[in-house]
Parts: C-alpha cells; structure tokens; sequence
DNA sequence: CGCAGGAATTAGAGCGCTCTAAAGCAGGCC
DNA sequence: GGCCTGCTTTAGAGCGCTCTAATTCCTGCG
C-alpha cells in the first residue's frame, strides 16, 4: 500500500480510501490510484483489514457432513447469497461428531467471522448459546428453547400434514409410516402422522414400523411389510432414502407400485425426481434455508433485535408413486353403472 | 494476549509461545498462562496471527458448483484431512459461470491463504497460470500443459477400458456409447471408447449417441435407439445420470435390463448403489482426489519441486445391470449338447 | 477581500499477534 | 570465583491495513 502511495503520488490513506470505494475522492485521485495499483499488481491484504477495521465480511458455516447433499444444498444456498453480497465464506464439517464439531467452532470463533450459522449441530446446546454470546449465530434445523439465537426451520408438522391429505384425498386409508428414528425431523414426523391419523378417524390404521434415515431402514421396512401378510395401502416413508429401499424391497417381491401400494417418501433429493423412481415426495426448500440463514445473520448483526424463528414450509410435489388404492377405485364406482 | 500476560504475570511474547504451543516453556508457567487465558476467556485472533507470521494454516477451495454432489465430495476430502491436519478451509463456488469463479479466485488470494485447490475450473489456464504465481496451487480434475500446477487427475482412459473389458468379457459386441458431450471427462471417454472398440475388433459396431452429462441426456438416448429398431446389446452412458435416464427409458418401453440390454454408468454417485438401480458403474475416488490435493498443496509449499500430476485409478463396481447378452448366451451353447 | 463551510486529503495511532535478538538464569568445569 | 553453555524469558519492532482527528483546499457569499 505504501509503494501504491508513492508511486502515485499519494498518501496511504488515500489509497486505502480508494479501495474501499469510499467517496469524496477526486475522480482523477482515484484514477491516478487504481493506475499505480494496477501497475504494480497490488492486491489488499483480507487479513490485515479485518484486523485494522474488526470485520471479515466472511462467514463460518458449520455443517455435520459435506457429502451429505442435503446440507451441502443448504450450504449452496448459504453461499449464492454470500457470493452476490460479497462475504466469503469460512467451511467446516464437523464429521458427524459433536467433538470435531466444537472444534471446528472454536476455529471459526478466532477467525473473528462476522456470524457463524449452524446446520443441524450436535454440540449441547449450552456449547451453542456459549458462541452465541460472542458472535452473531443462526441455527439451522434445531431449535433450541430459551437461547436468544435466530433459527430457521422447516414445519415438520405442516409437511406430515401434506402427506396425509395427499394420501387421503386419493383414497387411502391403511397408511404405514417407516420413521426416522431419532435423527432429527424423524420424531416430529413420527408423532404427527400418529396424530395425524387419529384426527382424521384413521387412528385404528396407524402403523409404525421403526427404521432410520437409511435405504436399508426401508429394505427392512419393505420385508417386515411383506412377512405381515396384509400390505398397507399406502406407505409414508420418512426421507427419500428410505422411500428407495421400500421401492427397490416391494419391486423385489412384484407388488407394484402404486397400484398396489402408493409410497410418499420426504424431502426431494435428486433420486426423487429421476423417472426410474418418480417419487411422490415433500419438497424442503433447502437452498432458501441457506439464504434466509445468511438473511437473519446479517441483519441481526446491523439491527438490535430479539430472536427470530422462521418457519420455511415444505411443499409436495406429486409424481408416479402414489395413486387411488385398488380396492376404494371399484368401491367408488356407481353401484349399477 | 496483554490481559492474559498481566494476569499471569509473564510477559506478552511468553503467552505467544504457550498459545502456539512451542516447546522450552516451563511446566510452571505454562499452567500459569493456560489457566490466566482460561479465567479471562482469552481467544486468539486468526487474524492477527496470520498477518504477523504470514500464514494462516487456511487453504482456500474453489468449486465449480456445491450442490453437485460429486464436487462436494471431493471438497468433504479435502476437509477431511484438513481438519486432522488443523487446517481450514476457505471455500467458495463459481455457480458455473467463469466469472464469478475468477471473483471467488481473488478473493481467496486476498485472504493470503497457505495455498488454493482449483476443483475443475472453467476459467482460462492464462488466469490460473497467474494465481499459481502468487500462491501454490493444485488443479483437481483439469489438466493444462506447460504450467507450473499439480494436478490430481483421473485415468479416464483407463475407467473406458475397464467398461470395455468387462462388457466383452461378458460376451457383448454391439456396445453403444452416450457420451457427454463437451465437459470434462467427456472427450476423453469418448475417444478411448471409439479406440477401445476398435482395438478389440468391434470398431464397425461402434455407435455413439450425443448427449451430455445429465438424465434428460439419457432418455433421449434411450428412445433414439428404441426408434433405431435394432438395440444394442449393451449400453456405456457416459455418467451415472445418463444411465439413470436410459433405464428409466427402457424400463418404460419395457426393456429388461439386463436381460435384453446391459447397461454401465461412471462416477458412482449415490443413486447407484440404490437397489432400486443397482447400477454397474465406474468409481472414481472422490474422496482420495480431495486428499491428494490438500496433500499436493502442502508439500509443494514445503518443499521446492517440479509439478507433480497425479493419476489416480478409478476401478469397476459389479452390480445388477450388466449380464450376457442373451443371443450370446444361446450360441456359446454346445453345439450337441 | 476575507472568511465560513464543506469537500478532499493526510498524519499517526493503533488492531493483536509473531519474530528476532538480546537478556537472564542455571549448572558445570577449570 | 570466573566463564562458558544451553535453556528460558523478554523487549520491541514490525505485519498491512483502517480510523479518528486534524489539516488543506476550494468555492461562494457578504
């Protein structure tokens, strides 16, 4: 910066005036800079202002696994909007353990990022308000009580819902649903679909068969389904994955879908939308979780204010896996037709 | 660093050394830093730190796109070994459009980060030619000539001929091909098949379907060669995507796969483990690519070399969709069995 | 012509750390 | 006791920038 001064004919301030974009500098000032600069390939030192001016325009992202592609969507998310507003973005998978995790926070915290946005954190949630103390931070997927942090989360129950009058608007009324263990979204699913149920009489045809966020959770499923005797008319599986294994274990054994059995699966990863699956499924809108996390970040940074909860709603998109069950179509026809 | 240093009464540069945790501390003064940082909540500032010693254990990423799984597993690589090695990463996509991969380039250069992973840029070699000057800088999955850059590559020629070898092993010789068009990987696959096809005798039964890498790709394919009348026996699509759109094609018109066509995918996303798919595919290592790199970058900056290119192997994954083809089978009968 | 007042520019003190070089402090040997 | 050796500790000068406050430069108006 100096040499730019010099070979300019400035003082240092000016130049860094200039390349902050600051105004009230002569255009033929700023020319005459921006020349010098160009001219000596200068480039400003990221480090050095973020000490000087005690911001980064960087901020960390924790998430639990990059290769999972539904946080890395949200992470996508996250950085469209870091990118069109200039932030950088700080990186860390804290690698499904809660340990690594903190770790990862820890580093962050010294890197003095402008705000740091959590997606579904393991850590105990003191460890959480504990950072939130020192810095902006905004919680993705879990929520935590009595913690003055932004969160930003998906309406589990309104998602459950969707499912169930999709279901039941076509005709179905033996539903199962393969949960999600205690992963989160799985227990909120779980106990919605059971109330769910009930509050639409079908309370007796409630059937949970226990599973996790697997393909092979929806094998298994698929198994216990078929050793049972009686199929469901229709089955709501707790994620994607879980929907695939109970296709691939159905298609196995020749039940077709949805003719015999229709499947709604949960939050529209790529598989669902390939033609060889096609599945009925509950769209998350994960890139707008990321954006909207960036959102809250920067603008409780700027502006005073309590804690913010938002609640992003899921939406279903239909495809081929789910149709009228085969008994309630020849019900439904007219008596003497 | 002052408090912490007056509290536990040492000196500013003693704390700098317990911090960095650099040997010849005494044990006594040791615990009496640690525990003065501890009751004063004392947190190092990456900043500072990295402005005075120059470098900042941060290795910057540039992907083309996060939400591409198969690039975000090369990232969760590199930030595998990065946090056992206690670095971070600084990562940033070019959402595809060279551009803006340029803009994420400068800023990561701003950072001053200890060295930067190019994952499959779109920009032109000139530019990258010119950040390598300023930082070490390791290319994943594009190779330039006579420029001073690792590069950690796949055997694409070798990933073909394993197709081949396992497709005319098998006893197929009419093998069709949808390639990928222009992106990386696809030339390459293409021409090795074109060759490889003719290197076994096949060359006049070559047949190559334009396409590029995504599922739509691979169900105009597939109703090109239904319309075609005559099917090939088995089907090399230049991706996993594509092989996904040409099962999902074929299974329409109902073709058995693999009874009446074989068909191989590359890359070995998630969707081809699924049962449901259970594609017979090519694996690159994801994983080891990220590693590598991060692996590259930090021994080049520690020791003066010559470029490095890495060639690693991708291998062959035996699933489901692939057999005999039928008419083989019949022939290679006993003639008086 | 002089001066108020706003715009443009600059001096200089940090930001929080590392690093070099020098100082302090033991113990051991002649 | 003097002095060398090797370990531990410290003083103090930056690293490259921003920020505040002060200074200089205009322009217009009484």
């Amino acid at each position: 910066m100096e040499d730019v001064a010099r070979e300019a004919g400035v003082s240092r301030a000016l130049v860094s005036l200039v390349m902050r974009e600051r105004p009230n500098v002569s255009a033929e000032r700023r020319n005459r800079v921006l020349d010098a600069a160009a001219r000596l390939g200068y480039r400003p030192n990221a480090m050095a202002r973020g000490l000087a001016s005690r911001q980064t325009r960087t901020v960390g992202v924790v998430l639990d696994d990059l290769r999972n592609p539904f946080f890395a969507e949200i992470a996508g998310g996250v950085e469209a909007l870091a990118s069109e507003l200039g932030y950088q973005l700080l990186l860390g998978a804290g690698g499904r353990q809660a340990r690594r995790e903190r770790a990862v926070l820890a580093a962050l915290l010294e890197y003095r990022v402008d705000g740091i946005i959590l997606v579904s954190p393991r850590m105990p949630a003191a460890q959480i308000a504990a950072a939130a103390a020192e810095t902006p931070l905004v919680l993705v997927g879990r929520a935590i009580r009595n913690i003055d942090v932004d969160c930003v989360l998906i309406d589990e129950e309104h998602g459950t819902d969707l499912v169930l009058d999709h279901l039941v608007e076509l005709g179905h009324e033996r539903i199962a649903h393969v949960d999600g263990g205690r992963a989160p979204g799985g227990p909120q699913r779980r106990s919605r679909y059971l109330q769910g149920m009930r509050a639409r009489g079908l309370g007796r045809n409630s059937r949970v068969i226990p599973g996790d966020f697997t393909e092979e959770a929806g094998t298994n499923a698929a198994n216990e389904l078929l050793a049972a005797g009686e199929l469901p008319t229709a089955v709501f599986a707790a994620n994607d994955m879980v929907a695939a294994g109970l296709l691939g274990g159905l298609d196995r054994a020749g039940v077709e879908v949805p003719g015999d059995v229709s499947i709604v699966g949960y939050d529209n990863i790529l598989i669902a939308h390939l033609a060889h699956f096609s599945l009925t499924t509950i769209d998350q809108p994960r890139l707008e979780m990321g954006r909207l996390a960036l959102q809250l970040l920067l603008d409780r940074r700027d502006n005073r204010r309590p804690r913010e909860v938002r609640l992003l709603e899921p939406t279903l998109v239909r495809r081929s896996t789910t149709g009228p069950p085969r008994a309630t179509v020849a019900v439904t026809l007219p008596p003497a037709a």
